[in-house]
RNA sequence: GGCGUCGUGGCCAAGUGGUAAGGCAGAGGUCUGCAAAAUCUCCAUCACCAGUUCGAAUCUGGUCGACGCCUCCA
């Protein structure tokens, strides 16, 4: 069977992947706050973490894959205040769209998407645990949680407190304990959105959410919690602590999470993708544009754990790399092969992204495949490559259109009458056929300049729009 | 101030102790009336310096440079 490496941030090193139950295999990654459009930035960790979803089913019989909606969070109590709009209508406008966007980046949707407003309740239960087993505290009206109860703060982000504190450029609020503490419940105000708690009318703090979505969805431990770096802290490190305190455990952090895995930023052009600079990227906008197998090839064109430099440039080689593939499989249309037949133990992909999710080495891989089966002059050298070519590519989420369509085979826009380009190729053949060349080729510039190019086949002429 | 990451050919990007994957661009060849596609060949000693080693892009120390987190952030 195929043997899974990934990097833990737990232990900062490699590893061989361990599921605490090899029969059923449980990962979380942290998913949007929905107040705004989907940028390029979100699309990362979705991208890596779908990808590693299908690797371990792959390998595993079976995988359950959990990502929740933040729908409570200031941010978006912000938009509503500027928006005038209400709460729910931007939550339920935002998580839509950000579902359509991923799932045309072949992101396959979670097993479970839990919502942060379905599970205050549960919510109120974790705080109260935490506060039974004094790792919690109430003062003016919050809840606190108390980082001196659980001993290995700071092991995720492999941070020291003291040092924190030293350098800290936050003001420590009044009515935490240690500098440290952070918010589990705070009170809710004029027109703020809350709930009835013990402590008064409120809302959750931001990290609470996923410890309680995790352990509900998932049950704890549970193998892989992703997402992207800027969480390690202190998200993700409060998370632990959580969770731990909640449970009473005051050390390990792996009766929360066994694996933690984070992606690098990206930048756009170098920089930081910010709102100051003004240089957001929505999924939205690229879409319009490129198809979303472009976007999600560039997205894996290098390491997950590197950052990756946006730029028109990474669009153009993954749209390159793309329209190869794709002539490659429309040379062997006529091939018909069982995918489910194909052995994956000999799959140099699966090998690859087995490895830390290697995309670079998967992506040098699947094309080296359709290299082969362009080369293949057999029946059964294409029917062995366009197999692994097409496992390949679904364990990589592309190759999911049909090559006609995405390489524009025989279709034309609106503004433009097929009739009359297959007329038009029809004479050029009968020039070409009568040697008569000039004509051939005024022929060809008459129809690039209709935005038509037409390509010589064994099996005669194939035209596309660009 | 603390923690951490990175620096590989013109560009993108793997490799992390045994002699530099892949893609793009470029040069040349095959095929084609031409073109396109396909295919073949060529194209780097890994920021710098000093060490460890039989052997280093890969380990150690230092220098320079880029960047992230510590505050909302994927």
């Amino acid at each position: 069977m195929a043997k899974l490496r990934i990097h833990n941030t737990l232990e900062k090193k490699k590893e061989d992947f361990i599921p605490v139950d090899p029969n059923h295999v449980r990962m979380y990654t942290c998913g949007p706050t929905v107040y705004n459009y989907a940028h390029i930035g979100n699309a990362r960790p979705a991208v890596i973490s779908d990808l590693l979803v299908r690797v371990l089913r792959c390998i595993y019989p079976k995988v359950t894959y959990a990502s929740n909606i933040t729908d409570i969070d200031d941010k978006i109590i912000n938009a509503s205040i500027e928006t005038k709009t209400p709460i729910d209508e931007i939550t339920s406008k935002f998580e839509r769209i950000y579902n359509e966007d991923m799932a045309s980046l072949g992101v396959q949707a979670p097993d479970i998407q839990p919502h942060a407003t379905d599970f205050i309740d549960e919510m109120i239960g974790l705080i109260q645990m935490m506060i039974d087993k004094n790792a919690a505290y109430e003062s003016e009206g919050h809840v606190l949680f108390d980082v001196t109860s659980y001993s290995s703060y700071g092991k995720l982000s492999g941070r020291d407190l003291e040092d924190q504190i030293a350098g800290s450029r936050v003001e420590v609020a009044s009515y935490k304990k240690n500098a440290g503490d952070f918010v589990l419940w705070k009170p809710s105000v004029d027109n703020q959105p809350g709930w009835e708690s013990p402590w008064g009318f409120g809302r959750p703090g931001w990290h609470l959410e996923c410890s309680v979505m995790s352990e509900k969805s998932l049950g704890l431990p549970f193998d892989i919690h992703g997402g992207g770096m800027d969480l390690i802290f202190p998200h993700h490190e409060n998370e632990i602590a959580q969770s731990c305190g909640a449970h009473g455990e005051d050390k390990d952090p792996k009766i929360f999470s066994r694996y933690w895995i984070h992606n690098a930023m990206l930048n756009m052009n170098g920089e930081k993708m910010s709102k100051s600079l003004g240089n957001i990227f929505y999924i939205r906008d690229f879409l319009d544009k490129q198809p979303g197998e472009v976007l999600r090839l560039a997205l894996i064109s290098g390491h997950y754990r590197q950052p990756l430099n946006w730029t028109d440039d990474t669009i153009e080689q993954a749209r390159i790399i793309l329209d190869k593939l794709y002539r490659s499989l429309k040379k062997t249309d006529d091939i018909k092969v069982d995918i489910d037949s194909f052995d994956n133990e000999s799959s140099t992909v699966l090998n690859a992204l087995c490895d830390d999710l290697n995309t670079s080495k998967a992506i040098a891989e699947i094309i080296e495949i359709a290299k082969n089966l362009s080369k293949a002059n057999s029946d059964d050298l294409k029917k062995k490559f366009k197999k692994e070519l097409l496992f390949s590519a679904n364990l990589m989420g592309i190759l999911q259109e049909s090559p006609d369509v995405w390489l524009g085979i025989g279709k034309a826009d609106d503004n433009l009458d097929s009739d009359n380009i297959e007329k038009l190729i029809q004479e050029r053949n009968e020039a070409r056929a009568a040697k008569d060349f000039q004509k051939a080729d005024d022929i060809r510039s008459q129809l690039n300049e209709m935005g038509i190019e037409i390509e010589d086949t064994a099996d005669g002429t194939v035209w596309s729009s660009k």
